[in-house]
DNA sequence: CATGGGGGCTACAGCGACTGTAGGTTCAAG
DNA sequence: CTTGAACCTACAGTCGCTGTAGCCCCCATG
């Protein structure tokens, strides 16, 4: 174990550096700074950012929970919760537990989607005119809807 | 069956009459023709919108087709295409299937995030301090990860 | 005919969570 | 010392809306 330079946990980093190492773009890093998720960096003397193990620790923290699908708001509130060691867990769990049934609710959506969506796309025969086409017809034909319109899909295509 | 003023299929609609019909709002309305989603509305002496059935029916598609999460550009192309019925449904089909792909691979991952969502929450037993929460550790320890930090899951919170 | 209020109008800011660009500066390797 | 990759700031753009401010129109009632 080297003292200074170790290639594992050094213990400085560029944003580069941070950037390869957490996943994250330099941008995000700079903008988590910006909205306060990360600390401000320290300096060097030309004013690029330096950055500590404590950083990318709190960046991979930031981006497991992000793919999780926590927003950045809950991730605050978890983040400085298990910086103060001696509160309950009990908002964290209730984060988790809500986000959990959110998946929940997401999935249940989806799959309903997933079903008209494949009814929908089998139903076509490739190479015919679009006149005929059925995915038209029952994109146009909105009464036997079943999931129809209130969005909360999420952007897909 | 009424000439001029059925209540069903009135010949023409205020901006908050179709926004009624179609359940859009009366901004998503002009938001949708100002970027072209909706031809332009026909207008009063004193600058209001008049609408007709054919907006409605547009409008009908473009929610239908938002809630299985279509993006509007390619609900445009949709509406283009059953706009010149002579040519192929192919192109409609191929966006139907890219969907359907798409639809497929955010279940897929929502499912993976749900389990170690679950996973995370049910290891957590509520009411002990933060320091020895479970959830907390699951978050910082990005090493067993499974499914994380690609992006993707869509806000959910 | 006046008035009140509900709906309409435009224009623009904001959301979430970034991403991309332009134009300039710094750093480190050769 | 030179070069060019990496860095800096600032700001615009993404997607699909939603909300606000401040004004205007239209119709029904008195």
């Amino acid at each position: 174990m080297s003292t200074t330079t170790d290639a594992a946990r050094p213990a400085s980093l560029s944003i580069g550096a941070l950037a390869g190492r957490s996943g994250c773009k330099r941008q995000t890093i700079r903008w988590y700074e910006e909205i306060g998720m990360l600390p401000e960096a320290a300096r060097t003397e030309g004013g690029h950012r330096v950055y500590g193990p404590q950083h990318l620790a709190r960046l991979e923290f930031i981006r497991h929970a992000r793919g999780l699908g926590f927003p950045l708001d809950d991730i605050r509130t978890l983040l400085d919760l298990s910086g103060q060691p001696g509160r309950s867990c009990d908002e964290v769990h209730e984060i988790g537990a809500r986000l959990l049934d959110a998946v929940d609710a997401r999935m249940r959506r989806l799959a309903a989607v997933r079903e008209e969506l494949h009814r929908i796309v089998a139903s076509c025969t490739t190479g015919g005119p679009a006149a005929s086409c059925r995915i038209l017809d029952a994109l146009a034909d909105h009464h036997h809807d079943g999931c129809a319109a209130q969005s909360d899909t999420g952007a897909v295509g």
